[in-house]
DNA sequence: TTTCTACTCCCCAAAAATGGCGGGGGAGGA
DNA sequence: TCCTCCCCCGCCATTTTTGGGGAGTAGAAA
């Protein structure tokens, strides 16, 4: 069968993309040879902003956001503390409000089967792909058995995209922090307060405060947390 | 050419590995596929810890963790930016210290081609999932594309084990941050004052503190600056 | 039902962090 | 050469955070 060079297909596809609309296109192709009737793409972002691609219905869509329904979704809570794809049966919808939310996507056309793909960016980046459909569970197991690893580069791939339409968005201004600093604000995000890290230094608790004032200007922090998350965020320090 | 059902095979062996010694022999089954020098899997773990799998020589993997290369190695910088797939010669190498850091490696038989795949998983999680050779540039290109795509399955399954084998040697003391609790630690990382926290969320500055405690204690962190890099490497929170 | 967790509010005093001022020496690039 | 960045040190006063207490509600789980 043609599958195969199908999904290759839509991996280059997937490569030679550079808008949004181009990307849809290329994701209801996809949709097509899968033959699911749901394709999703969510970028979860901690403020609740999303940015995606789905073929839920937009009440749906709508309904999800208003009920800031990714703060109980147990696939989001799920996918989030897992690393490989995860069958929604295998997830935990035991507790009231999972069973309520469920019966509300049913409700919205969301079909009885899905696969979700947790992936990770810099920076904390998170996003899910996750295919729907309805069947049963057998018909279900074969179809995650055959497509299983394709998913799996599609999600990434597609998330790849996602990644250069944001970058392109906003445009970052970094310097570098000198290894002074750097190591200041590390020890002070590994706990240890200014006067541990100044005697660890080695240096007077003073100059301490000039490498942590002058990596707060730097990084454009309102203060030492800001300073030591957004250190974190850019990926300038690791703890 | 068999090579691909070869390496469908190599996953499947992934799999079902159960041990790190299991896990070694796959990997040294898949340098033979590849035909490829080195073969490197990298947990990277800020403190310097690391766990893994490679190819290098004794020495030069010992000088690595003593030096602790880890901080300046153009290799780990860049790939902890980045999404895709890494082919060194895009890394920048013009400062001092990467040079003689390139230098070393060359000395201790690191091969001159090197192609990094950047690997996240919950919790903060990062991995390089790294292929080195000695090869000319063409050579390397068609490599490349060759085995791309094939690479990113590879190191998504290493890691899925790695992770588990992780799980079970650490279980895990982590209770959830409640909603209140991640909102609080939230605007914090985000540069806030309790003050402005507080009113932002419109409770008393006294019950944000308390929202702050427990976060802290239930994250085991000395102090706030603390709990914030914990949550945010644990992947907690994203700002 | 009882128990547990999440959520909300209050006071006080000590410890820590911040904001502002000043100073010096050295190494490297334009 | 000059200029910039990195490295190091001191004192002041103010603001913020922290570490101890305390108490009451509601809803979910057991």
């Amino acid at each position: 069968m043609g599958t195969e060079v199908e999904l290759g297909q839509i991996l280059q596809d997937l490569e030679n993309t550079n808008t949004l609309e181009e990307l849809s296109n290329v994701a209801e192709q996809l949709r097509g040879i899968l033959q699911v009737e749901h394709l999703t793409y969510h970028w979860v972002d901690g403020a609740g902003d999303q940015y995606g691609y789905t073929t839920y219905s937009d009440a749906w869509d709508e309904r999800y956001r208003d009920k800031n329904y990714h703060r109980i979704d147990p696939v989001i809570l799920g996918c989030f503390q897992r690393f490989h794809p995860v069958d929604w049966k295998s997830l935990d919808w035991s507790s009231r409000i999972a069973k309520s939310f469920l019966e509300d996507a049913r409700n919205h056309g969301v079909g009885n089967q899905g696969y979700s793909i947790p992936i990770r960016g810099p920076n904390g980046q998170f996003a899910l792909f996750t295919v729907n459909h309805s069947c049963d569970d057998r018909t279900w197991q074969r179809f995650i058995s055959t497509f299983g690893r394709d998913l799996i580069l599609v999600a990434h791939f597609i998330n790849r995209k996602a990644l250069e339409f944001e970058e392109d968005r906003q445009p970052d201004s970094k310097r570098n922090l000198s290894p002074r600093e750097i190591d200041a604000i590390t020890l002070l995000a590994l706990g240890y307060s200014r006067a541990q890290v100044a005697h660890s230094l080695s240096i007077s608790e003073h100059t301490l405060r000039v490498y942590i004032e002058s990596a707060r200007s730097k990084l454009g922090a309102h203060n030492t947390t800001h300073a030591i998350a957004t250190a974190l965020s850019r990926g300038l320090i690791v703890v």
